[in-house]
DNA sequence: AAAAAATACCTCGTAGGCCGAGGTATTCTC
DNA sequence: GAGAATACCTCGGCCTACGAGGTATTTTTT
């Protein structure tokens, strides 16, 4: 199981990143990640709700209740263009850390060889 | 800055990494970790010493005192077997996740060239 | 046409962890 | 021997994921 803190630095980055594809809603959300991640990463309702009112309250996405052809209505998100920026910024400190562990990856350890 | 929570999911993998390099201690990684990051990543000693405690508690690295050449002696620490594991482990959970971003960074969003 | 199930959204409390501030011990410098 | 530098440690406040419990609407079952 992925570690509570890497979900929590994936939270903002994949959630922005799958409202960059086009506008979706909750339920609809957790069912992408979960595929996504080929079944390793599971959100729950009660991790996702409040992170989208967060990013709300931010101005980064805004919401539209709308009905569908079936079930209940949804509230689907959008990007707005700040979490559009948002997004950038987010996709370039991932790869700055990405960047430094695959420094250290990258060149064997020290006793590597002998 | 980076953002806190991406900080926290990488301390583990950082810090393990930097100690398959190589026994080290405190101060030092300190100063591996801001050059790494070229200046973006800055622990502190509040951040860092809680964090090799309970790496060692968890029995993936193990310290020894010892005395340098200057200034006063030094706690140094350096990967047990099962540190060199779980090293295994975070960095496939790491490269989960970041398979998932890459992928919705990969393809453009559904709107593009249109 | 009730009752039950399914869909979809929301919120609170707990627990866990970062990190600023404050503290100790040792060595070096003047 | 006073002060600075090096190196380690700890406490408390704050933030956040998420399980549990809740509401509203639609569909299915009987």
């Amino acid at each position: 199981m992925i570690p509570k803190a890497l979900v929590a630095a994936s939270l903002r980055p994949l959630m922005l990143s799958i409202l960059d594809h086009g506008q979706s809603y909750g339920y609809a959300i957790i069912q992408r990640i979960h595929d996504l991640s080929e079944g390793q990463l599971k959100w729950t309702d009660g991790t996702l709700y409040p992170v989208l009112h967060r990013l709300e309250a931010e101005g980064l996405i805004a919401s539209t209740w709308r009905a569908s052809a079936v079930g209940r209505r949804r509230k689907y998100y959008q990007l707005t263009p700040a979490g559009q920026r948002a997004l950038e910024t987010e996709k370039r400190h991932w790869l700055n850390v990405h960047a430094m562990l695959l420094k250290l990856w990258g060149s064997p350890p020290q006793w590597a060889g002998t």
